[in-house]
DNA sequence: GATACATTTGACAACTCAGTCCAAAACAAT
DNA sequence: ATTGTTTTGGACTGAGTTGTCAAATGTATC
């Protein structure tokens, strides 16, 4: 079990390098709040604020992208008893597809 | 490039066995109309249709959890650039995370 | 305690979305 | 052409979601 969630990884991030949830948010163009319940788990993600998030915080955005990616495939496809199977044809697939 | 969307491959295989939407749309409990949207990409299916759709259409419930997996992170995902290494990842915990 | 700054909470508006209803359209047959 | 059957289109609704705002709470420091 146990698996980091975005909110839990850009919190973790965003406090090791001495950033308020202000200064973040106003980088994001979001409200406080808005970050302060991205970061708790209450509101997910939105996918614009990956970039954004990769540069002040630091970040790679490949690391961002796959932590984004892993947390909401959880939450959306937690259910499925074939989810594995299913990621790794998806991967096939998107894979051969790429131009 | 191409891959094969959720709904037309429901429709395919309807079509294979000779089934109305009526017939299936019936089985699944929704408006036939419904069941058109999904298999025209006009609506995402419901992850309750998946079960059903398997049986009343003899497909490995497998076969068709991945082809709703896959056509829904093309959707969802589409335009990250790290998506590839994202799904390897995420197919990484979720299979150590399993029991 | 009071001030200042950071974070959380809850109510709310605006919007999106899945599914239904039913009428219209398309498709078969004869 | 008319009848019956299947499929599609469009308007609508009830539910859910995202983000904002303002108030409340927390955390220092003076």
């Amino acid at each position: 079990m146990s698996n980091i969630t975005f909110g839990v990884y850009i919190r973790k991030r965003r406090e090791e390098i001495e950033l308020t949830l202000n200064k973040v948010a106003a980088y994001l163009d979001i409200d406080t709040s808005t970050l302060s319940k991205v970061e708790r788990g209450e509101r997910p993600a939105s996918p614009d604020y990956l970039k954004p998030l990769s540069e002040i915080l630091e970040l790679d955005l490949k690391e961002v992208q796959t932590t984004y990616i892993t947390d909401k495939i959880n939450k959306d496809f937690g259910g499925l008893e074939h989810l594995s199977e299913g990621l790794k044809e998806a991967e096939k697939q998107i894979k051969s597809k790429k131009k």
